[in-house]
DNA sequence: GCGTCCATGTAAATGGTTACATGATTAT
DNA sequence: ATAATCATGTAACCATTTACATGGACGC
């Protein structure tokens, strides 16, 4: 899926400036299905411009930098629906940090549980801020990927919270500067 | 994570061909969390072998082409366990079914039911796949991460069966080719 | 016969990430 | 003071994907 086609997407959700669109991928409610940066955000938008998919008004802020907001043109609109015709692309998942779990018998045991505990923080984290976020107000489809994000990362949390012993078996629970010896 | 630790990563698992590593991507234990087709194998073998962080042996079949066994050596081993020293970069994770999903108010019923049933009959495929395959002789790491895809697969598949009623509502079950036109 | 599996590799093209460039405001 | 947020963009770099090139064996 390139970056165009992501663009769109987001603005199909409403107008947004190049800035507010990263932060959608960031995020919002896809965030954890996709990805982009600045790098690829703005030529996108200036050739969804170009090709008239998109309208761009420039709005002067004070005490901001100005901002440029697109919009979804009509031809956006179909060219956004046909490039969703097609058969999607398997899906790809890429985690350095899973890789190294592997691969934990070659590591010492310090590095081990520096790689678990944030892996674990951060789906903790994002976990949490999901199910804060109410998918009640949007579409069917929108629910639907917002629900499934969240089965996601709560299997993730759930299983490293109770498989921790297969990794960092021999050192014992150990965690944080606290004196708790037989947590629970 | 470059195509070269890759490599190396199934290496420590046990010589092979390039062919075979690739194998490796596409059904091995950590298929699910990398990927690495023949353009990016290949040329990172040849530097690896350069580098002096494996050896090759080339073998003659019969009735097959010649094979390329690449061995890690220690001078690898060591390189291996440097690169998997940094922290790990944040996961990848793109999906251009679930984007679709995500957009299914915008697609036709007939599409949206087509990436679905695909999406969900490829999910449970895996899942079984990874359930008949036993982890229990592998190392701690090795079971972990087999453990961690087949909860993550699990949990898709699950969500998935629960809530297909979000994104194919309005048109019941309505399977197949035939003529039923109040079906369920 | 046709497709798939085995097996290796190169080269071009695509496309994304990173670094650079700039700069005001606000919160710590 | 210092870092972060807001805000846009370009250019070099890097890496992967894709297409091309070759070819025998085996099953349908």
């Amino acid at each position: 899926m390139d970056a165009k086609t992501l663009c769109l997407g987001v603005l199909t959700l409403g107008d947004a400036s190049g800035y507010e669109i990263k932060k959608h991928f960031e995020e919002g409610p896809f965030a954890h299905f996709h990805a982009a940066g600045f790098g690829s955000i703005y030529p996108a938008l200036n050739a969804l411009l170009r090709e008239g998919h998109v309208t761009r008004t420039e709005t002067t802020q004070t005490g901001r930098p100005d901002k440029k907001i697109y919009k979804i043109t009509e031809a956006g609109r179909k060219a956004f629906r046909h490039a969703l015709h097609k058969d999607p692309a398997p899906d790809s998942y890429r985690s350095e940090a899973i890789f190294m779990m592997f691969f934990s018998d070659l590591l010492d045991g310090d590095q081990v549980r520096h790689v678990y505990d944030e892996y674990l923080a951060k789906y903790r984290t994002r976990a949490d801020r999901m199910a804060r976020q109410d998918s009640c107000s949007c579409q069917n489809g929108q629910r639907f990927v917002h629900g499934l994000g969240l089965a996601i990362y709560r299997a993730v949390v759930s299983y490293m919270e109770q498989n921790r012993g297969l990794l960092l078996a021999p050192h014992a629970t150990q965690q944080g500067g606290g004196a708790a010896s037989v947590a629970e």
